[in-house]
DNA sequence: AATAGCACTCTCGCGTTGAGAGTGCTAACT
DNA sequence: AGTTAGCACTCTCAACGCGAGAGTGCTATT
């Protein structure tokens, strides 16, 4: 691919940005009245001309101002990711939030959520933080009915496992303490293998609970993520890119079914570092669903321990310039938190 | 308002649910060529104008078939309330499903929301039984990192309220677990003005969590209800009324403000049985954002233990006959599981 | 009371047309 | 050589007109 000019280069982002404002095909007159440019639009034309033949821009037809392409769109976004920073004063209202919010898992997703669906004008992903490799912390059991007893089952890093377990028969809750007190002393900070390979219990309601403990620690494990928030669907409903085709529909699909969506989460970010971030631009070739969607995606938390994702969805033509700085800031926010929680345990 | 007649009668169910089928307004000439009818088009025709006189029909324009009114729409619903059962092989398909889900309340309300939708085409809502004077059952104290532990409070019928708890100083678990252990046994069953009322408990931790749980059980009874789960927010833009206004996004805004939600939910429902359905057509004038659609309700659940709502949200122009009738089914279901779980406690 | 016939109304789809926007190319200019 | 003015050309889009079709209400008839 042939270098860009640094005119080229000034041009293709402004014609961008205003692509993304405007959300109309730029041609070159509006472009030299709107920008104070020294250059008039037969210079512009010819630097249009260019650009397209290079295939960052397209002409929707021939008589209309030009759109970015994919490739415009992802050269954009490189060059703003080195910088866009939140100015200040967002950033400390958003700080503000979180921090006079409840220290809770359930709330900071919310409203992180919250958050980044309202600054982006797109929809919003959250997954709650999820520990590749569970270490046991701490399980209690409550007898609610008969046989059915509620498991509630701790991980160290806070993550929490509820679960209804049914017993072979009944059981009293002074049983149930008991053997759950006993339980913990035995675990405590084990991985879910070391657990499994414990000589087998004695008593029969120990081994049983360990048994439904291993299985559920599996099942959280196997999960690729924890449970997932999201927020602003309405906001996507706005856009005029999905005013009436049905492409809006096949994209928020993909926002009902979780597996579907976790997948997506799971497959782009599985390889990409905290803090840094991804940007997909319509779909990759891989998502035919998101053909005409973005997603800004980043990973939070610490490594090892408990880590989790959070994004924004859009359409193709999306505010990066406030989305890409926000999610990272959002990102860096949550990590702390995560930091401040598990840390020390 | 005057009576119809029987032919009238007739007449009317046929039009609105031939309209509920195409989506398109029905003229009398249709009418002959699709339904046997011993009657010419004229015939229809009168009878047509004397409905339209009556407020059960109306012209979009002069020279097009006639459409359902709301008044129309009201009467349609009248006539299916006392009849329309499921087909028995639908119900055992529904049955099968809940019985072999794990017996948890969080996979009952998925699955519950997830077949209104699917069975009805709409927007399906469901609310987890909550009771409005909750007792104490039993709560756990788990430790998680310095001064912050996490409480999980069980009430009677079930409902789990987890929350973190910021002590005024670090506290070790076993202290935790006795402190608990205490509260158990002098709470269980009790209401929570029971337990406000008691005197102070000599040791401040004791009296500290007290008070936390005095106010958590508070917090719990002014949710007016359980937590919110929807589904098949998608089918709804599928349908024609929606495709390209606006409505669609007033209406899924509804969706995610969870307070409007809710308002909407126990206002509509409050002061209905068990068993019984509501439907609200074009918003009845309260609710501005859902003048073009309608929503099937009703509440499960044991009244003075707990209770929840379901519900269905579509066009105006929604398949009655199949909504109310599952409507109904599953809110039986979720009566009888609130039961076999509560009961003999 | 029910029906056949008829004149009337209104929407909808379709082809035409003219304005406007934007382009690419060429020739002139710096 | 890079830049610009001018111009012919292309294409979309909104407006318009028009005819077909659907549906109605009314009246006269059975």
């Amino acid at each position: 691919m042939p270098e860009l000019t640094e005119r080229q280069k000034t041009l293709l982002l402004l014609i961008i940005r205003d692509y993304i404002e405007s959300a109309q095909p730029v041609g070159s007159k509006r472009l030299v009245e709107h920008y104070r440019i020294n250059l008039s639009s037969a210079t512009i034309r010819n630097e249009m001309a260019a650009l397209t033949e290079m295939g960052y821009l397209r002409q929707p037809h021939t008589s209309a101002g030009r759109v970015p392409t994919e490739e415009g769109y992802r050269y954009f976004v490189s060059q703003m990711m080195n910088q866009a920073e939140l100015p200040e004063s967002v950033q400390a209202t958003i700080s503000h939030q979180f921090h006079q919010s409840q220290p809770d898992v359930d709330q900071w997703m919310t409203l992180a959520a919250s958050i980044l669906a309202h600054q982006s004008q797109g929809v919003s992903v959250v997954t709650a933080p999820h520990a590749d490799k569970a270490k046991y912390k701490h399980v209690e059991l409550i007898s609610t009915q008969g046989r059915q007893v509620l498991m509630v089952l701790v991980m160290v890093g806070g993550e929490v496992n509820q679960q209804i377990l049914t017993l072979a028969e009944s059981v009293s809750q002074e049983r149930l303490s008991q053997s759950a007190s006993r339980l913990n002393g035995l675990f405590a900070g084990l991985a879910v293998d070391a657990i499994a390979a414990l000589p087998a219990r004695s008593d029969a309601l120990d081994q049983d609970i360990l048994t439904l403990i291993v299985q559920a620690m599996r099942r959280t494990a196997d999960r690729a993520s924890g449970e997932i928030y999201t927020d602003g669907l309405s906001n996507v409903l706005s856009e005029p890119e999905f005013a009436e085709s049905d492409e809006a529909r096949r994209a928020l699909r993909l926002f009902e079914k979780s597996s579907t969506l976790q997948d997506l989460l799971v497959r782009t970010t599985t390889n990409s570092n905290i803090g840094g971030l991804q940007v997909l631009i319509g779909g990759e070739g891989e998502w035919e669903e998101l053909r005409q969607c973005s997603i800004v995606l980043a990973r939070y938390g610490v490594p090892g321990l408990a880590t989790g994702t959070l994004g924004v969805l859009g359409p193709m033509r999306m505010a990066y310039a406030k989305t890409i700085p926000t999610v990272r800031f959002v990102a860096g926010l949550l990590s702390d938190l995560v930091n401040d929680t598990i840390v020390g345990e």
